[in-house]
DNA sequence: CCTTTACTTTACGTTAACGTTAACTTTTTG
DNA sequence: CAAAAAGTTAACGTTAACGTAAAGTAAAGG
């Protein structure tokens, strides 16, 4: 029932090379199945994939990243290290939270520079605007 | 009347190195004026080291900030340069909406996680929540 | 006047995140 | 069954973004 991928399909759905795959794995983030030699990844690693690509997206390092995923995986049963982790969160959620007005203000000045350049193209063409 | 600065002034108001705003300069970010052989910065630097700095709050490489700052820069006159132009800005703009969506996606998973903490822990403590 | 203190250029060192052979095994296909 | 396709490990190469050390100049303070 669960869905089964080669290395290959990984990298083609999520545009990479195999080489990032293997590398990932290297650092602990992915650990598939060995079919013989090859490799064999389920869900959980396409999962994975998936919050990794996010990362990047959002420019975090692969230790970073590393971080985050676990917050998902930690199954937090000792108070002690809860109390670490719930600090852990907040601070990412303020990282966060710190990108959302960088690119709020990034997008809000781009928005001004597209006006001057339609204002000086004299035209409402508006080719590849969203809706 | 133009608030002029000094490298180390630069460094600790943005806390990043010497080393640092000097290679910025060697990358064509920065181009102070010369007092003899000292570096002097001025209103203009100011800006750009701060756009400099929200650009790696977002992930982005010294190119593609240097990209951005030109996008501020340019005197388009060049209808032909303008379309071109245009294209950028819009390129960063839905690569900067993407990561929006990332973000929030990330918080919410995020709150959630922080929200099982917190009820594990049994406590309304708070401590350190907004407002 | 001497010596901190701030600055300079030059240049080699470092780390993360892969790219790129090379040399080999296994599987699929015409 | 031969050969192309897909996968493997091992290891060296590459680039960005600085760190770090060396060796020298310039101004300012005691």
């Amino acid at each position: 029932m669960e869905p089964l991928y080669s290395i290959t399909d990984l990298a083609r759905e999520f545009k990479v090379t195999t080489r990032t795959i293997r590398y990932y794995e290297d650092k602990n983030l992915l650990s598939p199945k060995r079919e013989g030699q090859r490799r064999i990844y389920g869900s959980r690693d396409h999962v994975r994939l998936r919050l990794i690509m996010r990362g990047k997206r959002l420019g975090f390092s692969i230790e970073e990243i590393q971080g985050l995923i676990n917050l998902y995986d930690v199954d937090a049963t000792e108070s002690s290290q809860l109390y670490k982790f719930l600090e852990m969160i907040r601070q990412r959620q303020q990282a966060l939270r710190q990108q959302q007005t960088d690119i709020s203000e990034t997008l809000s000045e781009l928005d001004k520079r597209e006006g001057e350049c339609e204002a000086l193209l004299g035209n409402t063409i508006d080719i590849g605007r969203r809706k």
